[in-house]
DNA sequence: GACCATAATTTCAAGCATGAAATTTCAAGC
DNA sequence: GCTTGAAATTTCATGCTTGAAATTATGGTC
């Protein structure tokens, strides 16, 4: 027995734009998953660790929790985990903020410093790597492209200005 | 015999095209976030639940558990949890394979295909939304960068002909 | 000084994701 | 019939992620 399957009709361009979001979907996952096992592999850490290394090299005075998983778009809760990992690791301290008993501030060691900088110089060049054959003009398009789809408003999150 | 080497990207392309993986991590970010957030809110599920069920609705006749984990491009283990969720709220079944007790065809049940077929619609209705400032012309060049990056040999993972 | 809304953070339960180890079954070869 | 190696799947430990609830501290207000 065969079952009938309904057709889903949608406009011509409403298709164009959907193929648009799968292959982006699928060229980011596949960018992704190289740079995790990059990641695994040569400095035996996870993406998210990275991201959170990154945030405090970029903030070298430290940030509130709060600030933190704000920066990076995550829940709070999950922050802390990975924080209280890397703590753990000695890539990252924790500091009272003073006058505040509910604040923790929370930066780089000075290894976390030292070994975010060859990560990120690692980082650099897998990207650049993968996206070699990329012309000039290839990614001014693309910039523009993806900044018009940031800009949508039916997105649910909100982006901040500052990047 | 001097064999022409391609000039090594100066610095200056590199950091561009990091800025085109960044753009591109967040945009995609972006609109899945706001994909899972549909999907909780008016259907009551998560984004693997919906991978799942669509793999299966193109696959009238079924597939076995690593035929859909390779689909999926996940692991084993990942979809016999997601699965196991799916049976139990009656979208999916599992049916032995006459022959070889070992594996197990899954797929969906009519409730299941009734319902991803409403999921889709509405799915793609989003994605048409976010995506409704791109012109014809942009989804062309996007397509087409895109398709380039997933060409890329530094690439870990592969990619099938198929899809 | 007690009260209380709010802020900063952690804890929690559930689900997703992985790689590795364990389990069960199959299919030959002997 | 046994053995044995490979195949299909599950189980497991670990970690990431979320949203919601709980915890603790702050800064007023009365």
């Amino acid at each position: 027995m065969t079952i009938q399957q309904k057709p889903i009709s949608v406009p011509c361009m409403a298709k164009q734009r959907l193929r648009v979001w799968l292959r982006m979907l699928k060229a980011t996952k596949l960018v992704e998953a190289t740079v995790r096992e990059n990641l695994r592999v040569e400095f035996d850490t996870t993406l998210p660790r990275f991201d959170v290394l990154a945030a405090l090299y970029r903030f070298e005075d430290g940030l509130k929790m709060s600030e933190l998983s704000a920066a990076l778009r995550v829940s709070n809760g999950n922050v802390t985990g990975i924080v209280e990992r890397l703590v753990a690791d000695g890539l990252v301290l924790r500091i009272p903020v003073a006058g505040d008993k509910r604040a923790t501030l929370v930066r780089l060691s000075i290894k976390g410093r030292e070994t975010f900088a060859r990560m990120a110089e690692a980082h650099a060049g897998w990207v650049n790597g993968i996206l070699q054959d990329l012309s000039d003009e290839d990614c001014e398009q693309a910039i523009g492209i993806l900044e018009t789809v940031g800009r949508s408003p039916k997105l649910t999150a909100k982006v901040d200005a500052n990047d």
